[in-house]
DNA sequence: GTGGTCTAGACCACC
DNA sequence: GTGGTCTAGACCACT
């Protein structure tokens, strides 16, 4: 499992931020299917949150599917198929960039300059 | 002054949906300089919200220069100079345009890739 | 009469502007005894303000001595002793000097580095 | 923390008062970085006014760089470096300095009388 | 009429 | 428990 960088002061809250990671690697397939995800008081502990907030994320990861809960066993990674994982993303790239587009536009930014932008500063 | 849309539901606060959406119109120079804003009372009346969240917003275009306020005569529009208007919306740009591209990243989507949606989706 | 600056940005309340700058210059003797203040409407026009704040204005003068007011005929300056003047001029600066050491003070400034500050900045 | 002194007849805006004091508290290092400033709540019982009040104080700390706040946490000072505390002591004291001074030169006195007065009252 | 400040409640999300 | 937001009143000084 690859890190986890938690910020106290971001305005995302901190459940948010650890949902974000974790499906997104789960997304990545960075997690195979099946994998345990700590416990909650482990992942708590090592975080040093509370277990009600990492409690929140694993709910959350679980009503999107993401992992499914065995009671008195953990939290594992589901078996999302290839056509699953693809959807997923797709929708949310695609759900972000229009909102993404609506507030350049209503800026009055042009497509040429967005682009030359993103051309710009996407390798650093 | 063109019509402004709040949303009840929104995640957004309503204060900053109308900091927002005047900041924006005072940008694309909609609202010339010395522009009279309505008065507290009457925006609050007109929208159908709290005075206190019209002054929040009010506040804040004050704080960044957007307006100037005359104790007992009403709020207008600052002096701002083609220049300063330029920075301002640059840094708006920049700024949201590097958390967006970060975020894509992330989600491991390329730049070519990235390119051909906001072809496809700029327009319409 | 000297020129008269009035802000309508300022904290400071117009009428007040006003009143601070005609009652120094009567206790700097630019205004000699008997000499007519302009009429409230005059003033009103010169400065384009409201007549109520000229008014306000010229009631505080009258309230503190500066001023007396003939009916039908106008505002003139009081026939104030020399030591009338200087009282009220000691009165205005101790008092806000008292006021102004405290502050300094409770900022843990030095007697030495105020006067170091004031060396060099009075002359500029 | 020390005490804190509000006036409800002043002339300053109790929120003021509080920022004032607090803020001073800060850079005199009374506060030390990281100290949790009492809750919003505890702190309008404490003083007898309304929460929103001491909010924008708090708020006022915040957006000037004195204290950072964690939502569901509370709010806590910041860590300012020597050189930052330095910069905005100097900074508080230069303005209101600059504008003393005016004032006293507008008042006809002179650069060595306000230093008698100065040596004079200093100390007592 | 205007803005500036303040009160005493309330609901929400988060920890 | 915490802060974030909002409401519906109120009083004040100023124009």
């Amino acid at each position: 499992m690859k890190s986890i960088k938690l910020s106290n002061t971001s305005k995302e809250p901190i459940y948010k931020q650890l949902y974000d990671q974790i499906s997104l690697q789960i997304l990545n397939r960075e997690l195979p299917t099946d994998f345990p995800l700590p416990s909650i008081r482990t992942a708590a502990k090592e975080f040093r949150i509370s277990i009600i907030t990492v409690k929140k994320a694993w709910e959350e990861l679980e009503n999107n599917g993401y992992i499914y809960t065995v009671p008195g066993k953990g939290c594992f990674v589901s078996n999302l198929s290839n056509m699953e994982v693809e959807k997923k993303l797709v929708s949310q790239i695609v759900t972000k960039l229009k909102k993404d587009i609506e507030y350049y536009k209503s800026l009055g930014v042009d497509k040429e300059d967005i682009i030359e932008y993103i051309k710009k500063y996407y390798d650093s």
